[in-house]
DNA sequence: ATGAAAGCGCTAACAG
DNA sequence: CTGTTAGCGCTTTCAT
């Protein structure tokens, strides 16, 4: 795109010159162009004609300044590089699939000085509503969603105050829920594996819940062990053995998720250690991957695809007013799923 | 965003209220918001407090209206089920941080017409340049690209004819290099396992040059298998124990992705199946997850980040003219990495 | 260094 | 069913 100043600056083709093109109003050609309005099924083809002709692409920048219209609905996640976003996405894409509304991505990298500004930016394209990954955000960018008057759907997790509305899952529960499993099965030197981020909340939360449970039971972690970047799966190899190679008697391993769970996995089986007798462990997400291990790891479903759904159906919703409002905070249950590592 | 006849409806602020609100004119306040021009540091300093005070975040839409500029680079890809394609984005996010210039996602789930939709859809928010996996598109759809005035980057494949400028690699080669590194280790009863998609052109093309090299050789494959849905993982496990039963004699498995390919060897493995003595494998991707396996898959990096990076370099320099501009047709060579599956 | 006027391409609202 | 008018919020251009 040119600016309208360049030596080599092409104006583009507007309602104008498909109007002249055809021999109809620019409003009607506008009429036709959107479906909108009566229009004769005579002219409607004139005008189609004349703009398949000229190869006519409408102008949306136009339009919606025109209409205060825009239909994007932004989403804003921490992260590309692991597959639980992404389907968070396809959830919320097949909800705004045959609506007028598009998904447009911003990623945050898990700093919230960026957030801050993927927010701003997609703020100032006025999108019709908002998704946002997470309820932890900069003072400024609370305000600015507040303020923006457009529905703000905070998604993923619920343990703590939403700006408008949420969906998602309580990680303090999900940490609570796995470790009730895993001390009700007798598991009692349990080790924590997990991504070394301050910031990534959630993962936080769970480790929170989780041992919180093991102090309400007068047990506290035996041992930790933090990774930062690299291959999940190897790192989860890695740490694993060295996690257990420093506490030889660790009956249990909890992950911060699957992929890192899916490598200690691998790494205990070809180190011929027992699972789940010798060591139990378990992950967090529900990926599809586990289907593919040699043994199911136990896990809990973070639900990110039906998380996706609500989350749009709520921004669809509160832009139709005919339609009667969806609860406009939903916490999803996920149920902690055993597979074949724990006993 | 309500239209502006609805009873609720809140008009924005606007450089006006800014204006207003510390007593410089609009023209001034554009140029403070933008950094643009030269503004007295005290006027500079009135205005920024006017608008962090009131809150306002500009429109962009408007903006983009009257300076024919839109900071926006439209990527436009298959699918977002697989790591395959964030870590396109990944590449492309990472060279477009620090301009003006931000990434909008589209997807087609590998159907033309989904991909003209979304192209056309795309075009019409008049970005900065677009980026588009593959080189087959309807015809439509080439023409509005090739009409579109601005810089258009297909990438991951340059097996074709580009509309403007490509990155990639040919996946026709990486086939013929695949098949003849196995060759040349030895292995003659090959088995071919892939994803039931002939809308993947990639993944064809890397099967025809396959099969053409066997060809070459005086040599058919062996045996085939298909799969569509599903865990990447778990098909691949399951494919892999169905021709590996029906077709007693093969000595190699050529998979269409890692994914599958992992499953596969972990099925292998599990089944005693002496890899890559009994049985060689490869996959194609080159994903991170192949670091974390028992033994490490044969594959070809698709070096996606980098074609990510040149896309958007490519973009970048078209728009940018004082540059001098990079080769606009890229074909990056993938190399055969052996890893642990062949001998 | 700052301001005023004009208009980007389109659509809302109203008139016929 | 079709057309006319006005103007969305901003930036360009030109004047001061």
């Amino acid at each position: 795109m040119t600016s309208r100043s360049d030596p080599d600056y092409r104006p583009q083709l507007t309602l104008r010159d498909v109007s002249e093109a055809s021999g109809v109003s620019e409003m009607t050609v506008s009429r036709v162009l959107r479906n909108r309005g009566e229009v004769s099924e005579k002219t409607r083809e004139k005008v189609l004609n004349a703009a398949k002709e000229l190869g006519y692409v409408p102008n949306k920048i136009a339009g919606a300044l025109a209409s205060n219209r825009v239909n994007l609905v932004g989403v804003i996640i921490p992260s590309l590089s692991n597959m639980v976003f992404p389907e968070v996405m396809m959830g919320i894409s097949k909800v705004l699939e045959g609506t007028q509304l598009q998904p447009v991505v911003g990623v945050t990298y898990y700093e919230p000085d960026k957030e801050e500004e993927v927010i701003f930016e997609m703020l100032s394209w006025r999108p019709s509503g908002l998704i946002v990954a997470g309820l932890e955000h900069t003072d400024a960018a609370r305000k600015m969603m507040a303020n923006a008057g457009v529905p703000v759907v905070e998604i993923m997790d619920v343990d703590g105050d939403a700006i408008d509305a949420c969906v998602g899952i309580s990680h303090v529960r999900a940490g609570r829920e796995t470790a009730t499993e895993i001390l009700k099965r007798g598991y009692r030197k349990i080790g924590l594996l997990g991504t070394k981020m301050p910031l990534d909340h959630r993962a936080r939360k769970r480790f929170e819940g989780f041992t919180a449970v093991l102090q309400e039971a007068g047990l506290s972690l035996a041992d930790e062990e933090y990774y930062s970047g690299g291959s999940a799966l190897a790192k989860g190899r890695e740490m694993t053995q060295a996690i257990l190679e420093r506490s030889k008697d660790l009956d249990f391993l909890y992950y911060s998720n699957d992929m890192i769970g899916a490598g200690g996995l691998l790494y205990c089986l070809e180190a011929g250690i027992d699972v789940p007798d010798d060591i139990g462990m378990a992950g967090f997400n529900g990926v599809e991957l586990i289907d593919g291990l040699p043994k199911r790891l136990a896990t809990m479903d973070s639900c990110r695809a039906e998380i996706g759904r609500k989350a749009a159906e709520i921004i669809l919703a509160s832009l139709d007013k005919s339609a009667n409002s969806p609860p406009r905070h939903v916490e999803i249950s996920p149920v902690f799923a055993p597979g074949d590592t724990v006993r």
